[in-house]
DNA sequence: CGGTACGGCTTTAGAGCCGTACCGGTGCGCTAAT
């Protein structure tokens, strides 16, 4: 990083950037693509925001919640030489969007935050293109992958988006640095040879425990006694909103001060809970997986899961919410089997054939149909339609262009053809999901070192056992680490070396432990192999 | 996938068993009624 740049950095905001945070910073300079995973707190907003000192033209800012762009703002507005923030959202007044309009057009703005619903309107997006954007940082990019099949369909949109823009360089930014989901990243954004800066996921101050339970009941009552007798202010992640009332009511009477957070309750009570967690008035927060992003509290000391979540990538992002202070941070996952159930529940819902059928007749044979149209022509609801319709354009049957939805000249010709092709790709996707499923499974079951199960997991590696996880403690880890860590056969096959499976086709290596390879392949998921087959088998090649 | 609520059944009258149907997470933006 420039010399003059680092001075600006120090005399606007007050920071001198890490190496790592200079080398991202350099690189979209220089119009490269960058992928930081980085964990919460380290930072990952500096690039950006020094970054846009140096860039000749607005940096736009997608951001999943109104709330955290808003946070981000007045972050900036702290610094009276930083340059103007605004943010572009439903919850602005006409006049207000229109003065950061004017803002955005004249330069004075320089960071536009907003969300990526914005983004899918065409004024939004030639406006900005009249503004000449000179970077794109895409924000919690694991949104991405984990909301957009389903949830927020505008997030797979967003590498149009950029190419609508002039292509500027992209920023993608996240806490969650799993091969799956950086691939999916990448790929959804339409990123060019990214620069990928990892630092490190380990948190050493954190001690990862699962308590393995055969029934509910006995779960149940583990949990509350545990959490009953904790020290500290923490939070209990539970998978049910009517559960996070249960375990409140019961947190309470046994004399915590305890509420249930999940996105059910009325906003002004969300926000209430939120802020009497912050300032220390609550002890325990009960919530879903609505309770996360944008909680910055230094001193929770632990993070306890009532249920088991969806992948080891949502688990670590929640317990990671524990010991930022440095200070100790438990993390105690109590584990049934069963409960995997649900997850999977989660992970399925493609689109029926029929609806997929419905869509893609709603699209006619030449010309288009704007996505606002689709629920009508179609007879389904907005969003079943929108669903239907992110399947068969993902799936190669229907293009996703400036005036709406076509078909596509080589696609399918008709609906049943267009839906078994969606249907086909949606296979694959809840393939790999599964897989995820039992990576948190295996996570869960494993005897040995937790933290060594979970950095190979983000591709880290740790040599020894921790020392700090429930394994470690009942000496399962060091058995289980015996037979692997001096293994001839495990330089062989690094994390991160790419490989490819004459079945499977292209993958990287997670992990080897005792006598296993995990390897992650981009259209089967996860799959464990054993080291001896691989080697006398032939059954991987690097590439 | 797994839990639960509920209706119907019975070698039937008060209670238990079985099958079936239904439900379960995350947020944006927008509209309409207050």
């Amino acid at each position: 990083m420039h010399k003059e740049l680092r001075t600006r950095a120090a005399d606007v905001f007050g920071w001198d950037l890490h190496p790592e945070q200079e080398r991202v910073v350099d690189a979209v300079l220089d119009g490269r693509d960058a992928l930081a995973l980085m964990p919460t707190g380290s930072g990952k907003s500096a690039i950006y925001q020094v970054a846009a000192l140096a860039l000749d033209g607005p940096v736009v800012v997608v951001s999943p919640l109104v709330a955290l762009q808003e946070d981000q703002v007045v972050g900036i507005e702290d610094h009276p030489d930083a340059p103007r923030a605004v943010t572009i959202n439903a919850t602005r007044g006409s006049r207000q969007l229109e003065d950061a309009w004017d803002a955005v057009a004249s330069g004075e703005a320089r960071y536009v935050f907003l969300a990526p619903e914005q983004l899918a309107k065409d004024e939004v997006v030639e406006k900005l293109r009249d503004a000449g954007v000179a970077l794109v940082t895409v924000d919690e990019a694991h949104c991405v992958s984990s909301w957009g099949h389903d949830f927020r369909p505008d997030y797979l949109v967003l590498g149009e988006v950029v190419e609508r823009l002039g292509r500027p360089p992209v920023l993608a930014m996240t806490a969650t640095g799993s091969t799956p989901v950086r691939t999916e990243i990448v790929e959804r954004l339409g990123m060019r040879d990214p620069l990928v800066v990892a630092t490190g996921f380990d948190r050493p101050n954190l001690r990862f425990e699962v308590v393995r339970h055969s029934d509910d009941e006995s779960k149940h009552e583990a949990v509350v006694e545990q959490v009953a007798g904790l020290e500290g202010v923490g939070i209990v992640y539970v998978a049910t909103r009517a559960e996070t009332l249960v375990y409140a009511d019961e947190l309470v009477e046994s004399g915590r001060r305890a509420k249930p957070y999940h996105a059910g309750l009325r906003v002004r009570d969300r926000e209430q809970v939120h802020h009497e967690f912050l300032d220390g008035e609550l002890d325990v927060v009960v919530a879903t997986s609505a309770f996360g992003m944008g909680i910055d509290k230094p001193d929770v000391r632990f993070v306890v899961h009532a249920d088991v979540p969806e992948s080891v990538d949502a688990y670590y992002q929640e317990v990671g919410r524990a010991g930022r202070d440095g200070d100790v941070g438990l993390a105690t996952m109590h584990y049934r089997a069963e409960d995997l159930g649900l997850r999977r529940f989660f992970a399925s819902g493609s689109p029926r054939p029929a609806t997929l059928r419905a869509v893609f007749d709603a699209v006619p044979a030449e010309g288009s149909v704007a996505r606002s149209e689709l629920a009508e022509r179609s007879g389904l609801a907005a969003r079943t339609a929108g669903r239907a319709a992110n399947a068969l354009v993902d799936a190669g049957a229907l293009d996703d262009g400036e005036d709406g939805l076509t078909r596509r000249p080589d696609g399918p010709r008709d609906a049943e053809a267009a839906a078994g092709l969606a249907k086909a790709q949606a296979k694959e996707r809840e393939e790999i999901e599964e897989s995820r499923i039992a990576m948190m499974r295996r996570f869960a079951e494993t005897s040995g070192c937790r933290r060594q199960f979970l950095l190979g997991y983000f591709g880290d590696e740790l040599a020894e056992p921790c020392g700090n996880c429930d394994t470690c403690t009942a000496g399962t880890a060091r058995d289980a680490d015996a037979h692997g860590a001096d293994g001839a056969n495990d330089d062989a096959w690094p994390p991160e070396a790419p490989v490819e499976h004459a079945q499977w086709g292209r993958g990287t290596v997670m992990s080897t432990e005792d006598d296993r390879l995990t390897v992650f392949f981009e259209s089967a998921g996860y799959k464990t192999l054993g080291l001896a087959d691989v080697e006398e088998r032939h059954l991987l090649e690097r590439v």
